[in-house]
DNA sequence: ATCATACTAGACAGACCTGTATAGTATGAA
DNA sequence: TTCATACTATACAGGTCTGTCTAGTATGAT
């Protein structure tokens, strides 16, 4: 009798360190020792590392747009935007904060890999949700430069360990959907 | 007789090779085969893997104050701004480019390596080299969005392969000087 | 009661990793 | 000529990596 299944605890273990530590520090001993889960329980779940570190990205990608569609409620732009950026905030003060996963993900895995299919899809969706916020096409300026501003932010915020990067980052965006 | 000094050929292979394809799967192996250099030379000129790794920052580091110490000839502030982002937009549409090396190390690296302590210096200096453009403290508002500029420039054109994503963000760097 | 399913435990192969050690070569200065 | 310096070449130790394999256990449905 498992309390959850082997799988779950096994994307657990793996989204605590692969962001915390690093993908290519975190070898697959010590995901199944951390998730208490034998060595072919994870070969029976996952075919290889690459596809665990997919599922990982996955399953990050999930959790981003339950936020932006519960962000899609709120009928002012700005306001949604605010919060966005205020969500991001939250996340850069808070404890383990270690950047944007999938940007961190993308120096660490090959460009041809599934993981990082994973990853241009979510830039895709944020490329979207910003689209919607200005109301123009996904290749507008504005939607690239507010790009910038989450990517900067996010960046910037994990290195120099600076939450406060993160709200001039969502003052600069702020301007951008202001002045047009 | 050596064309160049073993020491030079090294460092030039691993920025080569720590820049393209990331610093954890290159292994010293393959360095010193690039560098076609003996593996004693490699320990004979750097004390560990983590000391190459922070020489290779060192001398990315170098490269940088190079260009901004040209740029600071610039007298007016917008001109300067203007081509430093001009620069990063040449690098960004070049063969090879993937992104900030310091953003992309410090993904890699331990927080308290060395290698992490010359990636903060470069943000200290890119930090500086921005305060003197908009002629305010390291610390104010500006500084940081220009940060969260750069770095969100040189993430997303990384990742997206759209060098495109540098101009934008230098006409909203542009923005933040002139509307001060 | 049988039997598929999901799991644990751990040995193992084969590759790759960093770093050390040994032995020999070329150069250039004193 | 002697000798330090810098180098090449290569074997090796000890570790870690991914992935496979064998063997055994618990559960729950039929």
């Amino acid at each position: 009798m498992t309390r959850t299944s082997a799988r779950a605890r096994l994307l657990d273990t793996a989204t605590t360190l692969f962001y915390r530590d690093g993908i290519n520090v975190t070898g697959i001993d010590r995901v199944i020792a951390g998730a208490g889960v034998a060595k072919a329980s994870l070969y029976n779940n996952f075919s290889s590392k690459d596809e665990l570190i997919a599922a990982y990205l996955e399953a990050s990608l999930t959790r981003f747009l339950d936020l932006i569609d519960g962000l899609d409620e709120v009928a002012d732009a700005r306001e949604r935007l605010a919060r966005f950026f205020a969500e991001l905030a939250r996340s850069a003060s808070a404890a383990g904060f270690s950047g944007c996963p999938f940007a961190n993900a993308a120096v660490e895995v090959a460009p041809d890999s599934a993981a990082h299919q994973v990853i241009v899809r979510f830039y895709d969706h944020l490329a979207r949700f910003f689209s919607r916020v200005v109301a123009t096409t996904p290749d507008d300026p504005a939607v690239r430069q507010l790009i910038v501003c989450y990517d900067g932010a996010m960046s910037a915020a994990k290195i120099l360990r600076d939450p406060s990067l993160v709200t001039a980052a969502a003052a600069l965006a702020q301007r951008i959907v202001e002045v047009r």
